[in-house]
DNA sequence: TACTATTTTTAACGCGCGTAAAGTTTTTAT
DNA sequence: ATAAAAACTTTACGCGCGTTAAAAATAGTA
């Protein structure tokens, strides 16, 4: 098998010009079929592939799409890449993965390596409050860009999350319904704007089934969510600052290190008669199945904010990269029924 | 701020010519120290950056590094990544990071992709029994490429992992040291080399301390480990397969879903006087501190193993992708000892 | 069979930058 | 100060492919 060296040389082994390969390749209906099925032959016989950086040197639309997700540690946001990845690929684009990892700077790093790329379009999802705003509307101004997750208002061209307010009055009124209202257990300065719409919405939900709202706010920053919560965790149950017997957690990871503090101070949780004390929370994160016990919580809808993302950021490639107005969709959570609560 | 379109352009505006411009931004210190001043007074001034595509068509070294590592929704493998990116960005290159997640067609696939991107070098975590080895050798001839944390045996220009033996013999001398020989629990068909080189560790060490080995093999495929682990720990308790009251799992997602499992059939777990069973594990995953209760384990010596995986690729790079001879390293566990042994 | 519509071929230019050769300027060493 | 070395400028070509315009070939139609 020899080695092509470029589209001149394979076009010619296949019998065809040069310009109707390159044709092929762009897209391989554009050509007629007798015409396809020799250069695939030939693409068989001679395994050839157009030298990607030559492409991409002449075309507006890359064919790259960017994905950003502030934190990849996080198993939530790799399972969604994956999702994103997927279907980016299947849609036959190339794919590039960055995580900010955190990190304002880092952030702004990959948008403006991103922006050398010259993407078709990029799925963002901000890093929050620490996002440096600036910098995501000079990105956007330049880069056809849908955000997801977490939103930021007014920049990208659409936003898909989901409806935070749907996530907590699920789980604050499940747990009102089936024993008591619960304190809301979140980080003094959330990093995710998601997280003070939670707030927001436990706030609201509880005083309209007419209990008062009482949210601990523990401290920490960073994204060691699971540490913050276990140590908030200690604090709260040593100075006894539950009121009742029930706690809604602002996301998973806060649960995660919550559920590991009671275990070790030998507080039962769950919904059985042993038990002294109820957690539940939200984001269905891919190991709330395995905490001791395992999480009630209100489940992301996933597949749909992936798939209406992806379909979102092609709908804007073919319109040119605009769209008239901003779009801000968001999908209702699905309670998931553990032993926590 | 005038836009720039190209180095021309630029070098004009900073009235420097443009093979200087060239090569300043191939290294900038191979100009002269007042030349490099002037460009970068002009590079604050229109900002301007070298078209990508147009640079790395003509580049032979193109100083892109691909990492790939066989499951990004593993927290572990998160953070690894996350290390290697760092340090490659440092010195200077660019990043490619994929995930194979779990699946060999796709880490094929991102090999070719990879390929097509001619970087300058390749860090890959391969996934192991399933991997394509024949894929994964045509690879390694035309890319510089270093194996780590899985060994396929005569692949890769270097490996570099964790010395499974120091793990297994660590865990297994302190469970019999402080308590009852353990079994070992694993899955029958693990995807991951180390899986079987811990097993034989076991079998070796238990067999140096007068002990006969007990192994448990569970059912389950892919890598959805807490799912198997618990599965698989519900069979073993309700069957009482264990001879002692110690289990040392073969990985820590393993023994994420054995916890759960005894969580739910009310066995305590830990080395307190009401506990009756004795979980340690290998890996140090970033949950283990969360684990109810906390996961006694084998650490990774996470920074040694990337480290030097990027350090050895460097070297890789600079001796124009060839060593003479293929090297592998492993570094040692470190025994952490929490609550579950 | 002749005519039209579609596709392919030929030929040629451009993209933005790497790079090489030859000549000029600046720096360093003596 | 002068020669040698180093850095820079000018000029020009090449990389592999996108793309266009005009000519040629093929397919479809009556």
């Amino acid at each position: 098998m020899t080695k092509i060296k470029n589209m001149e040389e394979f076009a010619a082994l296949s019998g065809i010009s040069r310009p109707t390969v390159s044709k092929y390749f762009h897209d391989p209906d554009s050509v007629r079929p007798t015409t396809r099925a020799r250069i695939e032959e030939a693409l068989e016989q001679f395994d050839y592939r157009p030298n990607i950086y030559a492409v991409n040197q002449n075309r507006k639309l890359t064919k790259n799409v960017g994905i950003v997700v502030p934190y990849l540690a996080d198993p939530f946001f790799a399972e969604i890449a994956r999702y994103l990845e997927q279907s980016c690929i299947a849609a036959g684009y190339r794919t590039s993965l960055f995580s900010s990892h955190g990190e304002q700077k880092l952030e702004n790093e990959i948008l403006d390596s991103l922006q050398s790329m010259k993407p078709a379009g990029v799925l963002l999802a901000p890093l929050g409050r620490i996002s440096d705003r600036s910098a995501i509307e000079k990105f956007c101004a330049n880069v056809p860009t849908v955000l997801f997750d977490s939103n930021l208002d007014g920049l990208g061209a659409a936003f898909i999350g989901s409806d935070n307010f749907s996530f907590v009055s699920q789980t604050v009124e499940y747990m009102v319904r089936t024993g008591e209202p619960p304190s809301f257990f979140e980080m003094r300065t959330p990093a995710n704007p998601n997280a003070n719409k939670r707030r927001k919405a436990y706030v609201e939900v509880m005083e309209r089934l007419g209990f008062e709202p009482h949210i601990i706010k523990v401290d920490g920053t960073g994204w060691a969510f699971e540490e913050i919560g276990h140590k908030g965790a200690l604090k709260v149950l040593k100075e006894r600052e539950l009121r009742t017997a029930s706690v809604l957690c602002s996301n998973d990871r806060l649960a995660i290190g919550f559920l590991a503090a009671c275990y070790e101070q030998g507080i039962r949780v769950g919904r059985k008669d042993d038990c002294t004390l109820r957690v539940a929370s939200n984001d269905d994160h891919p190991f709330a199945k395995f905490t001791c016990p395992s999480l009630t919580t209100a489940a992301h809808d996933y597949d749909n904010v992936a798939g209406r993302s992806v379909e979102t950021l092609f709908e804007l490639i073919e319109s040119g990269g605009k769209f008239s107005s901003r779009t801000e969709t968001l999908f209702p959570a699905r309670l998931v029924l553990r032993d926590s609560s």
